[in-house]
DNA sequence: GGCGTGACGTCAG
DNA sequence: ACTGACGCCACGC
């Protein structure tokens, strides 16, 4: 068998971990960094996710505009980005509350299997 | 090659 | 309940 360089494991399995779940998320739903995180195995790698988003998102044509944070809300910056995530999920049938918040017992993806 | 940063989240005080 | 600090680790300079 070849050698494998010294490998601290498989990055990709985090990478494609998380890349696989955020392209399964259906329209009309929103998902969580924390939550993607600890789907691919680390409950407090949200920023990981966060930056396989900004890495992949072009690459791997991420829905990155179904990516909110644990409140609900958006997390990028007005004029950043923000109203165009919060136009597109609306376009997706995703509402928002008073404090641009997301109704996450209704909008948030939640994988069964 | 080392330090700082970052679309967040969790833990401790 | 709220605020502050830390952690995770890949990428940029």
């Amino acid at each position: 068998m070849k050698k494998q360089t010294t490998k601290p494991a498989a990055p990709e399995t985090f990478h494609q971990l998380a890349v696989r779940l955020i392209q399964r998320i259906p329209k009309g739903k929103v998902a969580t960094y924390g939550q993607i995180a600890t789907l691919a195995g680390d409950p407090r790698g949200a920023r990981q996710v966060v930056r396989i988003l900004n890495s992949s998102w072009k690459k791997e044509k991420l829905p990155w505009h179904r990516m909110i944070n644990r409140n609900g809300q958006i997390s990028l910056p007005p004029g950043g980005g923000y109203e165009l995530q919060k136009s597109l999920l609306e376009k997706e049938k995703v509402v928002f509350g008073l404090n641009d918040t997301v109704d996450l017992e209704r909008f948030l993806w939640k994988p069964k299997r």
